[in-house]
DNA sequence: CTGCCAGCCTACTTTTTGGTAAGGTCTGTT
DNA sequence: AACAGACCTTACCAAAAAGTAGGCTGGCAG
């Protein structure tokens, strides 16, 4: 067991999974990972099926937990912009790994995601 | 939008997410993946904080993904034995990269896991 | 023959998570 | 002036996930 800022991990494994557990965690970090669409709608629009709550939400955590930054690019018209902080960017192989390993699944159940993935959006 | 076994996914990562979800799968198999510790009661006894209800259901799913097989080892005194399959073990670089990234935090959180291993526990 | 351990399963409750819908600011467009 | 779009927040509710507690079979040890 391992305490850390008031909670318990049962191994190191358990720790990371406090960073990137949830429904929509990683689903964010590899899409700020692959495109560099950075906008809060451009994430919105291409994670078909996100609220704007747990949008919001997730990327707020995802800030106090240091794996996103936010840019505030102006004040006026508010326009911001995600990216990746060092910390997420450390977690870059589990991004790629993940998403190979999805790609190389479905190839074997008969889809061809790189190749058909105009089909799918 | 990617369509299989009647669910619906919005890109590989969530394919994956699909198998690996959940707060205890990760840790399941990645235990299964380092300790060659597979009984039931020597995966309970090593998930401190697990429901009975959670392995067996969790291990359950597992099987059925083909993620871990078992075998019954005997029957007139019950014994089984879990361990992963060739598909099972085709995710363990993932296995091994988020074990590293908690025992790397951990070091810079000034917890030495490898180190003080034999103190959690 | 009692109790304990392996290996589960089930009913029930609680907690967590996620979804819906609405509101709110600001700015540009028509 | 009305509307739309970027960028959120909040209140409320439903669903899913997880926890609690107990039960059950069958050996084996004392």
């Amino acid at each position: 067991m391992i305490q850390l800022n008031n909670k318990t991990y049962t191994c190191p494994v358990d720790v990371t999974l406090g960073f990137i557990g949830g429904k929509w965690k990683l689903l964010i970090l590899s899409h700020l990972h692959q495109f560099d669409r950075k906008s809060y709608s451009e994430i919105r629009d291409n994670l078909p099926g996100i609220s704007e709550k747990m949008l919001s939400q997730q990327l707020k955590e995802l800030e106090r937990d240091q794996l996103v930054e936010k840019k505030i690019l102006a004040l006026k018209p508010y326009r911001v912009e995600y990216f990746l902080s060092v910390q997420g960017k450390s977690l870059s192989p589990l991004y790629a790994f993940v998403s190979e390993w999805g790609i190389k699944y479905l190839k074997e159940q008969g889809i061809d995601y790189l190749k058909d993935q105009h089909l799918y959006k």
